[in-house]
RNA sequence: GGGUGAUUAGCUCAGUGGUAGAGCGCUUCGUUCACAUCGAAGAUGUCAGAAGUUCGAAUCUUCUAUCACCCA
């Protein structure tokens, strides 16, 4: 059965992954040899809701090129694979695909079966992302495949698994090490979705926006002389003012504004700190006044140099108001609508008068209780409010005002009009000053909402505290990032790291364990107790409320509250209530928050292994050997993964992390869904097979450096495994696979070709293993692409050509060689190509096992290169690339055998010519060789070390243009041999220079002249002639 | 504004101090039985610019320019 011409690669890959899995070929310690050294790596989760983008592809092809390449070594290897539950992101799926089939919302069908109908579509779309991982050849041990809600308590059949227990027990115990706590804090929220994220899920877009610029007026018709000065003191402005000027990006967060601050160095503001001023805005006679304030923050040279201190809706502003004490005043709502609740306007500006005069504190929860928004405004949009306070500001002349053509106007700039044109009554025309400025604005990645900074109680984890590990551990080379240079990236977040929010406002996630209940001391809060369940948060709760307290766990905070109401008849403030001798059943609700995906999979490494449970697993592959993943989660998950490792069992997760970089489209850009230069890489494989793509993509991942793909690329290596593929049919015909017992070790070859192949294959192995070891996935690849075209197929198949006329010994001698050979190209580019080496492997022998579990070769080129072999090769090669180069050049018909002369042939090349001259004359298409003393008129010479060759084509050969030739061939060769002189003429490049460099530029420098003495004599005859 | 990186052939990129490279593209030629998803031959470079260190710099240092990304 003779081979095809091509690798059908869309009907085998299947068939060949299939025939490796039902082969249990990717187990945890398949093909291990005993008591091998452990391999692991855990895969990036992908969103299980996710489909298979480059990055994914470009990952993964990384991450199985290493786990192929240690199985075949023998060692215990796992690949350990699995999904995220992806909170945000699925929850968003589920409820988009629920509104598209036109289901009853999230909300209409209540919290538990909302989570029945997430796990519907979290099964449904798990295949989607593990099949294109299979089709990508991804080498996974599926039997584990883990999930970061496995076992969670409404997980339905088939999704058990103890990664909820192991995220459970983390979160108790980081709580009861006090690593965890609540707090109110200013976090990120989402308007859209409802939820705090994280400050790396928010992208800074810099946007077109305004800045307004305002009067707050002093209080009491205070003034002062503003005065500003140029760098030599120099008065430039003057003027008598009753106002601080501030500029603003958001107006309507003036409502909760607490302070103005300036620079303690402004001295324009000296006089004024410690006034009080006024907010612009809100009824008259309720107007706010706040102090002026000192603070580092502002930057005197930028805008008025004066700040508006709006503590719960901005991050700076937040750390002004910590650092003076100004209280942060909430404005808005979850949806990010002007709050409508509390006390109206009046009663609350009054409380916030009271606390700006000094006359009254206010604690977190009263103060998140005050409503500072005006009554006109309350329950109005974000947007919509920010434009009705600049119109009343405005409206009542409290707006900064400029001439019209005031450049900082921007488009809306009039152009000053000359006086004659009525210029000078324009210039009296004044306008507000707002400026047309792009803006940094936060977006929520998810949502493309803006986000809004917003003060809740969330949970968060101490990471000051428990960061430290996580640093030493890469300082002291524990843990070693490659490329170096991300280091900094990991140091920098590290060192500068912040509190972790890590509760979320949805529904689909590990829910909190935390318990509230009435504090039986009283007070306004709940009181909280952390527990791994329900049973043991009651337990703890018995401790306080005594053992015959009972207690009724309700849906949620409104339901406890419901439930005093019930019991007391003149319910009035719950401060009262929640006392020891309130009612009998005490009402018990769990936190309805969930976790932060990032916690549970920052448990990635110890949970998929079977933490908490002291596994075998655990055991043999943790820590995992390498992580590989994208540069775009240093932060999210590796910096995570690193603190929560060591947090939770002290050790390392991993000893090497590989980051990479970004597939972007051939003309750089990143691809996204909006640009549409999306290359779907399930195209790719369909259109070239899966190990085109992944060659490609190996051969292009230099370490640090984004690859730019483009479709010729992929052609390009589709070939290639063509041009493989072609040399197996070459052997299948030659005989090389018939009756065939494939051996690992190399043959015992006589002939100098085989020789010679052998000593490259080994050369080429140790290069593999070399770059691979690097992580030089790129020099593996390169390297493995040239030997096997460029020398595999461009030499050693032409070479044997001759050889399979020979007699049987070396016809056989032969055959055993090139089967070994290839068997090498199939083993060293099996963790690069695995389908196409699979298939060559089960064509090309009878074996014992597939190519998946071969075993990969030791041998060194120490011992298998001859060197005289490699040298005699490389003359022959030299001989058949003179000719034809001389050849084409002078236009010689392709198909006409010439005779050829040479001259200065010593003994050695006379015995190299004897044993390769069929080779030689088939590949350069001679006729025969003759010894000569000189060549005759119109002969082509083509030197080659110190003999000189030469094909007398009288009549063929333009004799100018065998002077060109020549002369172009001499230029090179002088330019070369004058570089080389002047280094050795200097006598400090003998001084400093190590030996063998001066020894190696001698040779060379005397292979050169030799050359040019050949080639100056061959001119000095064709002159004579012409 | 801070940080990181890049700038090498027409394009995409390797190249950590010792003769400037690869793939793709381009030009010419070629259907003899491994392969036209091929073969042979060929052209193309102030290694962004400037200064420095060195016997020697694409490579190390400094500055400049341009671009990209990350963070604020």
């Amino acid at each position: 059965m003779a081979m095809d011409k091509t690798f059908d690669a869309k009907s085998a890959e299947t068939r060949i992954y299939d025939a490796w899995e039902t082969s249990g070929a990717f187990r945890a310690g398949a093909n291990a040899k005993p008591n091998a050294e452990s391999f692991s790596v855990v895969i990036p989760p992908p969103n299980v809701t996710g489909s298979l983008h480059m990055g994914h592809a470009f990952n993964n092809t990384l991450q199985d090129i290493l786990v192929r390449w240690h199985r075949m070594r023998g060692h215990d290897t796992l690949w350990q694979p699995g999904t995220d539950h992806a909170g945000i992101a699925t929850q968003m799926v589920t409820e988009r695909e629920m509104a598209a089939n036109g289901e009853p919302s999230r909300r209409d069908m209540g919290r538990d079966a909302f989570l029945e109908r997430v796990w519907q579509q979290k099964i449904k779309s798990r295949g989607t992302i593990i099949g294109q991982l299979k089709r990508l050849g991804a080498s996974c041990d599926w039997s584990r495949e883990a999930f970061t809600m496995s076992g969670a308590p409404n997980a339905p059949e088939g999704e058990d698994g103890n990664f909820h227990d192991a995220v459970i027990r983390v979160f108790v115990d980081m709580y009861d090490k006090g690593l965890i706590y609540r707090g109110k804090r200013l976090v990120n929220w989402d308007p859209h979705f409802e939820t705090a994220i994280s400050d790396l899920e928010v992208e800074n877009v810099e946007t077109n926006g305004h800045m307004w610029h305002f009067k707050y007026p002093l209080a009491g018709g205070r003034t002062y002389t503003y005065v500003e000065k140029d760098e030599d003191g120099n008065v430039l402005f003057e003027e008598e003012r009753d106002y601080i000027s501030i500029a603003t990006t958001r107006p309507e967060t003036m409502l909760g504004d607490g302070a103005v601050a300036v620079h303690p160095s402004d001295e324009r503001y000296a006089t004024i700190v410690g006034a009080l001023c006024e907010i612009p805005v809100g009824p008259k006679e309720h107007r706010r006044l706040i102090p002026i304030i000192t603070d580092e923050y502002p930057d005197p040279d930028f805008g008025s140099g004066a700040v508006k201190i709006t503590g719960a809706h901005d991050f700076n502003d937040y750390a002004v108001a910590k650092r003076g004490g100004i209280p942060c005043y909430r404005l808005m709502d979850t949806s990010a609508r002007m709050r409508g609740d509390g006390a109206p306007y009046a009663e609350a500006a009054e409380i916030a008068m009271a606390v700006a005069r000094g006359e009254r504190t206010l604690d977190e929860a009263e103060t998140d209780a005050v409503n500072l928004v005006p009554d006109d405004l309350r329950g109005m949009d974000r947007f919509e409010a920010r434009r009705a306070v600049v119109d009343q500001i405005t409206e009542e002349g409290l707006a900064v005002m400029v001439p019209g053509h005031d450049p900082r106007l921007g488009k809306k700039a009039a152009k000053p009009v000359a006086p004659e044109e009525g210029g000078e009554a324009r210039a009296e025309e004044l306008v507000p000053l707002v400026e047309e400025k792009l803006i940094m604005q936060p977006f929520g990645d998810r949502s493309k909402v803006v986000i809004e900074p917003m003060l809740t109680d969330q949970w968060f984890v101490d990471a000051e505290a428990v960061v430290g590990p996580a640093l030493d551990a890469v300082r002291d080379g524990t843990v070693q990032i490659l490329p170096e240079r991300d280091k900094k990236v990991y140091f920098h977040w590290l060192e500068n790291i912040e509190p972790w929010c890590i509760s979320r406002q949805l529904w689909w996630g590990h829910q909190i364990p935390v318990w509230y209940a009435p504090n039986p001391a009283g007070g306004t809060d709940w009181h909280h107790v952390c527990a791994a369940t329900e049973v043991e948060a009651l337990e703890k709760l018995r401790v306080l409320w005594g053992d015959d307290a009972e207690f009724r766990v309700l849906q949620d905070e409104q339901a406890a509250l419901e439930h005093f109401r019930v019991y007391l008849d003149n319910w009035t403030d719950e401060g009262a209530i929640r006392q020891a001798q309130g009612p009998k059943t005490i009402p018990v609700f769990r936190d309805p928050d969930v976790l932060d995906t990032w916690f549970s999979s920052g448990l990635w490494p110890i949970g998929t292994l079977g933490w908490p449970e002291e596994t075998e697993e655990l055991k043999r592959y943790f820590p995992t050997s390498v992580l590989i993943t994208g540069f775009d989660i240093i932060f999210f998950w590796v910096a995570r993964m690193m603190m929560m490792q060591y947090a939770v069992v002290g050790e390392r997760p991993f000893d090497t992390v590989y980051v990479h970089a970004l597939v972007r489209d051939e003309k750089g850009k990143k691809m996204s869904k909006s640009l549409g230069n999306v290359l779907d890489p399930l195209d790719l494989i369909e259109e070239y097979g899966a190990d085109a793509v992944r060659f490609t993509l190996s051969s292009m991942a230099a370490m640090g450096r984004d690859l730019k793909l483009s479709k010729d690329r992929i052609a390009g290596y589709r070939n290639f495994g063509t041009k493989l593929w072609n040399a197996c049919r070459f052997a299948e015909m030659n005989g090389v696979f018939e009756n065939r017992t494939a051996t690992a070790t190399p043959p015992e070859a006589t002939e100098t070709v085989n020789r010679w192949i052998i000593g490259e294959t080994a050369r080429i192995r140790e290069t593999v293993d070399e770059a691979l070891a690097a992580y030089r996935f790129d020099d593996a690849a390169n390297a493995l692409y040239r030997f096997v075209w460029g020398v595999v197929c461009d030499w050693y198949v032409e070479f044997s050509k001759p050889l399979f006329d020979k007699d049987e010994a070396i016809v056989a001698e032969t055959r055993a060689t090139m089967g070994w050979v290839l068997d090498q190209c199939m083993v060293l580019l099996h963790p690069f190509m695995p389908f196409v080496t699979e298939e060559l492997w089960d064509l090309s022998a009878k074996r014992d096992g597939m190519l998946v579990h071969a075993d990969w070769p030791e041998y060194r080129a120490e011992t298998l290169v001859d060197t005289a072999a490699e040298q005699e090769m490389r003359w022959v090669i030299a001989v058949i690339e003179g000719t034809r180069s001389a050849r084409a050049q002078m236009r010689v018909p392709v198909g006409l055998y010439a005779p050829m002369l040479v001259t200065g042939f010593g003994p050695d090349e006379q015995a190299a010519w004897d044993r390769n001259a069929d080779l030689i004359k088939r590949l350069a298409r001679i006729e025969s060789l003759e010894e000569t003393e000189s060549f005759p008129r119109g002969t082509i010479t083509i030197p080659v070390g110190t003999s000189t060759f030469g094909l007398p084509l009288e009549g063929l050969v333009d004799i100018a243009e065998e002077i060109a030739r020549l002369e172009k061939a001499l230029g090179k060769l002088e330019k070369e041999a004058g570089g080389l002189r002047g280094r050795l003429g200097n006598p400090k490049f003998a001084e400093s220079a190590p030996e063998d460099v001066v020894e190696e530029t001698k040779t060379n420098l005397v292979a050169r002249e030799e050359d040019i003495a050949a080639i100056k004599a061959a001119l000095a005859r064709l002159q004579e002639l012409g």
